[in-house]
DNA sequence: GCATAACTTAACTTCATGGTTAAGTATCAA
DNA sequence: TTGATACTTAACCATGAAGTTAAGTTATGC
């Protein structure tokens, strides 16, 4: 019973390719919620184009967005990115000769 | 001391956007080199397609390629999915508490 | 040496991405 | 009620990504 993972990890992976995107979400590593002109700015690109790479990162399920009055508050989604990481631990034999315990250890429990 | 690693984050992320490329990764699981035209038989697009994705799979680092003859053996490099983990990482908090015994692992081994 | 197999390169098409500016819609504050 | 703040939408542009077909190289095998 796989889960059909494939458009939801290419929408994942993608939208953590763009470096403004995952500084984006680095903003939100707090936890708190940030407001749109909070987030845009410590970035040096117009305002509508923060909101593209905002619309890229809630379509890919990374960010929610709620609105209260006229202020639109964003938080992080992690959820998605938990596939990705399952994706990629599937590889990570093929690493882990220069890597640390986590890779033993999911190797051990793995089987 | 932190590496520079946006521009290979992102060739990395991008690469792994792809369902192309992520078969192509799956084909070279077994850690065995494969031809190229091994690896393309199993798609329905044509082979010229094929190697832009093996291109764009190299340039990321993620697979190399070593000609012997006529036949190009390719093989997957999984270091920079390494850093695209570490970077998943960091947000492994947000989900951990829907997570099974693979967090709790790395949790226990992390501190 | 000649055909075929295994790539490679080139030229082209189409569509998505990431950016812009300019104008539009709410909402809040005075 | 008017003006500023906070976001949104629209229209546009340049570039790059993913595919195509066609032609070009370079080995092998007979």
């Amino acid at each position: 019973m796989v889960k059909y993972q494939g458009p939801e990890l290419d929408r994942t992976f993608a939208a953590l390719a763009d470096p403004t995107r995952r500084a984006l979400l680095m903003q939100l590593e707090s936890g708190e919620g940030r407001s749109v002109s909070e987030l845009a700015r410590p970035f040096a690109i117009s305002l509508p184009a923060v909101m593209k790479h905002l619309d890229v990162l809630s379509d890919a399920g990374l960010v929610s967005r709620i609105k209260t009055g006229r202020t639109v508050t964003c938080r992080i989604e992690a959820g998605p990115m938990e596939e990705a990481m399952q994706w990629l631990v599937r590889y990570q034999k093929f690493w882990e000769a220069s890597l640390d315990r986590l890779a033993a250890l999911v190797e051990e429990s793995g089987e």
